[in-house]
DNA sequence: CCGCTCGGCTGATCCAGAGCAGCGGCGGGC
DNA sequence: GCCCGCCGCTGCTCTGGATCAGCCGAGCGG
């Protein structure tokens, strides 16, 4: 099994002890590879989508625009994540989806997916266990965008991406690296690009976070789980689920 | 068949089109029939739950509490809504539910629930649809957290409850009926009581909604509509999707 | 009948974060 | 080698909404 497909089996893995018969299919979703520039618009918003596909390498982010103008981000993706999953299952996308990097991804088709999960339960299970997970980040997104103040968030936010960047082998306990922009936090938060620098530097003087050329270190984990209010239970599994 | 089954088979239909057999299993789903007082806390969050409910007659919140006391609500639960669906599907809960008015609702044990999908498959895919729209629902509700002013937000939430409550034949295009308090709202919406307040009586004075004395009449839909920005095709459906 | 609680309502003050304006470094294209 | 656009960074001013404090009316229990 190549090394771009570990990140998925790892993440699956922690959820749902997976058979060889469920690694095969898996397998069998990784052959169409592809790869995006940086910027690419993969998933448009309205559009309904035939293909999903599976984050080999690079980071995606999936936002919505407003009339206005301006955008709000609602999740990042990175390896090992499904990336316009509901858009194939459900026949429509209610957001758009942008490369970050330059990404490698494998393209599965709709008929693919519908006929490995027939196939294998176990496997279906384990990714809507993920899909699940991605929900609860999106509600926890929304509890930080509606109570919790600009420190607060980005705390959060830092420390909830750190937890799943550990999940697929990306970074450890003491940072990561990340190449999201200033511009990116901001449309993540709700907050303006200037006020999230203030942010960044406010926290690096507390000593609790350093975020400088894409690099994420974390220098307080203790007193930034505190200030976030972080409770990773969500995220993490005791053992799997399923035997 | 009763009228308290009604709403959730109405909504379903606007979906898929269900096949006596589909809706006999639906009807299986409504056998224990129970009932709770205002303010009843239904699921706890962090507690695995075993059945889910599907609500009658009522409304219901799910939220989450934050360390300092504030809350969020997430979501709004009318009648026709699945409730802990999530919760009995991964066996891991990540918020509460609250019955805001006294409320009717049938318990499903878990076990009902997954027999009556196997044997239903269209009737799953009509749930599954539902639980889209509702994830769906969820990230505009994060897009007005994040990037929209409270006049909007307020707007955007009144225009989207209408519109659902519509699909369930609860109001019509001038209005309806809303046992929120003010306190909701400012929970679900990310404000203080006391702006809530302000907001309510600003698009009053601007005559866009009336929301007074549980009942929200939208005096001018179109310019309410325009205020918030709102898009229902994320609601709508011109017609079922499979036949 | 009284008192208490809860929900709606208002005014005054305060502050987190927006908006505007501008600088510097760096990488990429020509 | 030069320009240009992107990204990070900073100071100043302004404002949307929070916070604090308090009033009123309606229901409700004793």
């Amino acid at each position: 099994m190549s090394i771009l497909q570990s990140a998925l089996t790892r993440k699956l893995s922690a959820f749902v002890a997976l058979a060889d018969a469920d690694l095969q299919t898996l397998a069998r979703f990784h052959r169409r590879r592809r790869s995006f520039a940086a910027g690419h618009q993969m998933i448009h918003e309205g559009q309904p989508g035939q293909s999903a596909f599976i984050l080999a390498a690079g980071w995606a982010c999936s936002y919505k625009m407003l009339p206005d103008g301006t955008r709000q981000i609602v999740d990042v993706q990175i390896p090992g994540d499904f990336l316009g999953l509901r858009g194939v299952l459900l026949r429509t996308t209610d957001h758009s989806v942008e490369a970050v990097t330059h990404l490698e991804a494998s393209e599965v088709l709709a008929s693919d997916i519908l006929e490995g999960f027939a196939q294998a339960p176990r496997l279906a299970a384990a990714v809507l266990w993920a899909a699940s997970r991605d929900e609860a980040m999106v509600v926890e997104h929304l509890v930080d965008l509606g109570r919790r103040s600009a420190d607060e968030r980005m705390a959060h936010f830092l420390l909830e991406l750190g937890a799943r960047l550990r999940l697929v082998g990306a970074g450890d306990a003491a940072g990561f690296d990340c190449p999201l922009t200033q511009y990116h936090l901001a449309d993540l938060l709700g907050l303006s690009a200037v006020h999230v620098n203030r942010v960044l530097r406010h926290l690096r003087e507390e000593g609790l976070v350093t975020f400088q050329k894409g690099r994420v270190v974390f220098d307080d984990p203790a007193g930034l789980t505190e200030l976030a209010g972080f409770d990773r239970s969500y995220l993490d599994q005791d053992g799997p689920l399923l035997r």
